[in-house]
DNA sequence: CTGAAAGCGCTTACAG
DNA sequence: CTGAAAGCGCTTACAG
């Protein structure tokens, strides 16, 4: 309620006074910094944020923009984000896009210095005339689980990632090896592209023809992944082991074969990727990438950015790693 | 980069025709709104909303507070928290509350109406003092799984929840009925000791007397559960079910057992209380509260105080239901 | 070390 | 229907 004015006046002093004060600019004699701060207490002061965001020309805020309900692991990077940030002086503010509708507008409105200083995307890929617009307005940008031929980003290498899974199956004996993973999303993410990619790769330098029906597609989720299991274990020579493009769908391996009376590892092999929480319950084999750590990273990046230490286009890739828990076996 | 006063200019108008043709004001011609626009258009105006919220006071954001990654069901809450704020005017600055000391040093800076026009807190109890303090401040506040006399707030009866889920294991024929649940947190949660009186209450009521070493409490966590289950089941007399204060405990319950050999729910029936995702994973028995609900009416009774209804202190309590998958079955 | 004043970019009575 | 001007509450050169 009281203004800096209040201050000042109570204090006896200018408002510029007041404001140094609050600034902590050395240049206040030691007597009137009491002073002023004794009347701060006394009136419970505290200065008008959007106030000062309009002097300084800055908010203070980084603008985070994540799909949300789509997978765990985006709140996983979200909870790096977070924690990293909590220990600066920047606010979250969070967008969370699900529509591509909303995706568009929300991008677009963020290209505005005057509602956040930064941005940082998790997992969405970005437009080059969005890039166009957010370098014109002068907008740091990070990427985590994204990248940008301009934009510093915190990736993973998907294609190695896919071949890691598939060449434990294949160590493990097996032939008969499927792919579960997404259809193209709106949004434009290529990470189960990428790890099919992968896959098909190592099977091919195992000198596994493909077969048709073992690679199958659908958009993102347990339910869907728990259907396209059930097709792949009626067909005549169905596979020994699976690949899912993530835990999530692997969770619905695990349940179209549990409710197919398939023993897990024993009749079916099956590995996920990620490793959300999730996956240590079901003691799911898994490629591991490190969730937390690449939102953790993006935004220690984006600091950097803000400090005025030109990033530059640069990208991260953090390691994968091989989980072997209980529900990969040999095959036969 | 273009102001107010530029897109005026070039338009050959004043800047409050703009400010009107901006916010929607009806009282600007026709032929003048068509121009302003083309020049908003074509300059790529965009309104500072830094000088807005000074000039209006508002600043159009909601602060929301919670303690992120102290347990799954929080990250649902605010799933329904952000879902349905994203279709209002609204934008959502997350503070994520770890330690006690990040606590009060949020709570305290909340009470600003400069930096945010209302606050949703979940799963974290207001002390007194800075109720009165949001209060001074004329900040509309919400409480999400938290309980307040002077203010609204969405909560469960999590007596009754925990009569519910120990009366499930008494109808099974169990009369070995343990508890693991939450030792008190620095924040002051309450949830796992209601929940645990609603479970004492169930056994008083079936004429069963508490055995000493039944009721274990720890730290919230799987780990922690799991090592209390440890115990529990090298007792000379071991439960033959367990009442978990929460999902999160009870997977760590369904880990001990099956370390110990124990088979569920032949052995030893199970049951947990939130039903977040993973409980369908492992086909936890739980009870159901509705977590996402409960974000999403927060925020709605939240949105209805901004648009000036007066909500006073209401409490929303939301229906609690039993879930009985493949975790419990009769005794013996 | 300190004060007076301009400026940040909007909104909103107030006149006309 | 529209413009000129005050006001929102800070920050920051500029003088002194």
């Amino acid at each position: 309620l009281a203004t800096i004015a209040e201050v000042a006046e109570h204090a006896g002093v200018g408002v510029g006074t007041v404001s140094r004060v609050l600034n902590g600019d050395p240049r206040v004699a030691d007597a009137t910094r009491t002073r002023v701060l004794a009347v701060i207490e006394r009136l419970d002061y505290r200065p008008s944020a959007a106030a000062r965001n309009l002097s300084r020309g800055r908010t203070q805020t980084i603008a985070v923009v994540v799909p949300f309900l789509t997978s765990a692991s985006a709140v996983e990077r979200l909870r790096g984000v977070v924690d990293t940030l909590r220990d600066s002086s920047y606010h979250v503010v969070l967008f969370d896009v699900e529509r591509p509708q909303t995706r568009d507008d929300v991008v677009s409105r963020l290209a505005d210095r005057s509602s956040s200083d930064a941005l940082l995307v998790i997992s969405l890929p970005l437009r080059d005339a969005e890039v166009a617009r957010l370098e014109r307005a002068r907008m740091p940008i990070v990427l985590v689980d994204g990248r940008h031929g301009r934009v510093p980003h915190v990736t993973v290498d998907d294609v190695a990632g896919g071949r890691l899974a598939a060449r434990h199956l294949l160590d493990l004996g097996h032939e008969r090896v499927a792919f579960v993973g997404d259809t193209p999303t709106p949004f434009g993410f290529t990470s189960s592209d990428d790890r099919r990619a992968g896959y098909e790769a190592a099977l091919r330098d195992a000198g596994i023809a493909p077969r048709p029906g073992y690679v199958r597609v659908a958009p993102h989720g347990r339910e869907l992944a728990r259907r396209m299991t059930c097709e792949l274990l009626a067909l005549d020579e169905p596979p020994t082991a699976i690949f899912a493009a993530s835990d999530t769908q692997a969770l619905g391996v695990l349940e179209a074969a549990r409710a197919a009376g398939r023993d897990v590892p024993a009749d079916l092999s099956v590995i996920g990727f990620d490793d959300i929480e999730a996956a240590s319950y079901v003691q799911l084999s898994t490629v591991r990438q490190p969730l937390y750590e690449s939102g953790d990273l993006g935004a220690r990046l984006l600091l950097r950015a803000l400090g005025g230490t030109e990033l530059g286009p640069v990208g991260e890739t953090l390691a994968l790693e091989l989980v072997v828990r209980a529900t990969t076996a040999r095959c036969g």
